[in-house]
DNA sequence: TAGATTGTTAATCGATTAACAATC
DNA sequence: TAGATTGTTAATCGATTAACAATC
């Protein structure tokens, strides 16, 4: 429910988690009010696309004072949902899955683990921080006394698109999404978010072939 | 050395590794020829705008025929450095580091994990995917020594500005950056490419709050 | 009240799309 | 040659920045 537009540009929607740590460190310095000039300064966007930015979601500041740190912090956190604790299941066990079930602080942007999956029997019993490994054949069932409603997909893009069609099937309609397997192409009313590590790798290496 | 203009903004150069990856697949299926309408259809992107992208880099098509797939897929892959092996090392052996070096397939994006390093000494001798954990009180000999650009950074914030500062004095200029560190902001005339994985889970959970 | 800073409208800039002449 | 499709210019669309009236 935002609270103004309906439409609010994916541009905007990029930039909110960097509002919101940036406003957690003011916060936890203690720094009680904020202007969108000092914001600025701090962040690198200009105060006119901060103030335009906040205003897509409502009238957080005041006039001739600035923002409420506290406020404003809480108001983006609501937005972007980091106390909704969504039920995230991790399809893939590999490195990848078990760096992030170890290393990500899911339940810090609204995500709750509850259960990691992986096609590999050997894998069965191992544990990863605290949870154990669970196999394919047990998804079915999982989901339904569970309910999750977001797969983390570290899977090959050979092994994608069976395995979404399965969680979709079981009611999982939420992705973030590790492979080049491109999901909401392929099961429309679907929401994913694409992590390309490895396009993001090559951009690196252009830039670094064509800096100034 | 870019072929025209040397000012392509970064919103074309984020779409090259997705041209590449496509080509890629479209050759190993032994296409040969392609236009920029069919690519179009199965990209998502309008035909207009895959003809200007790709003009940015020069005339690779032909009128009344289209592109040759695999002169197209070597040009893009010359253009993002895929073949310049350039010499990396991963800071940072956690779960994150380890992942990235195990699973991340570095030398078809154009870099060599040359070292892995860490300051807990309870990791020394440690190998991941066949390379040992250094300490990072080696990392100046061996920067003098083997003189890798790129670094990795599975660091956590706290640690990053002391650790990029040592870096940057000893000639590596290039990151990729997984923390929230700053650092083109705090060291001008670096490179840097951000994978911000928390703000992408964010923008995920966003996007379910609101899917219409 | 006077000063500051927002919320919002208008102007600018850049990126995407459409159109078409050039040409294979 | 006729048909197809590019390379490129022009038109449109959207996002960013500037300006300022509203107001705390």
């Amino acid at each position: 429910m935002p609270n103004k537009a309906d439409n609010i540009s994916m541009s905007v929607i990029k930039r909110l988690p960097r509002y919101y740590r940036f406003l957690g460190n003011l916060k936890k310095n203690g720094v009680v009010r904020i202007s969108s000039k000092e914001l600025s300064s701090k962040m690198g966007f200009t105060a006119s696309q901060i103030r335009q930015d906040l205003n897509c979601f409502g009238g957080f500041g005041q006039q001739g004072y600035g923002y409420n740190v506290e406020q404003l912090y809480n108001e983006i956190g609501t937005i972007l949902g980091v106390n909704n604790g969504n039920k995230a299941i991790i399809i893939g066990m590999g490195n990848l899955g078990k760096a992030m079930a170890s290393h990500m602080k899911f339940a810090k942007s609204g995500f709750n683990i509850i259960g990691l999956f992986d096609s590999d029997k050997s894998l069965m019993g191992e544990a990863v921080n605290g949870m154990e490994i669970s196999h394919m054949s047990s998804l079915g069932e999982f989901c339904k006394e569970n309910s999750p409603t977001v797969a983390v997909l570290c899977i090959p893009e050979a092994a994608a698109e069976d395995i979404v069609r399965e969680l979709v099937s079981l009611g999982v309609n939420n992705f973030w999404n590790f492979s080049h397997y491109d999901v909401a192409a392929n099961f429309p009313g679907t929401v994913s978010e694409n992590v390309h590590l490895n396009d993001s790798l090559m951009t690196l290496n252009y830039q670094m072939m064509n800096k100034s």
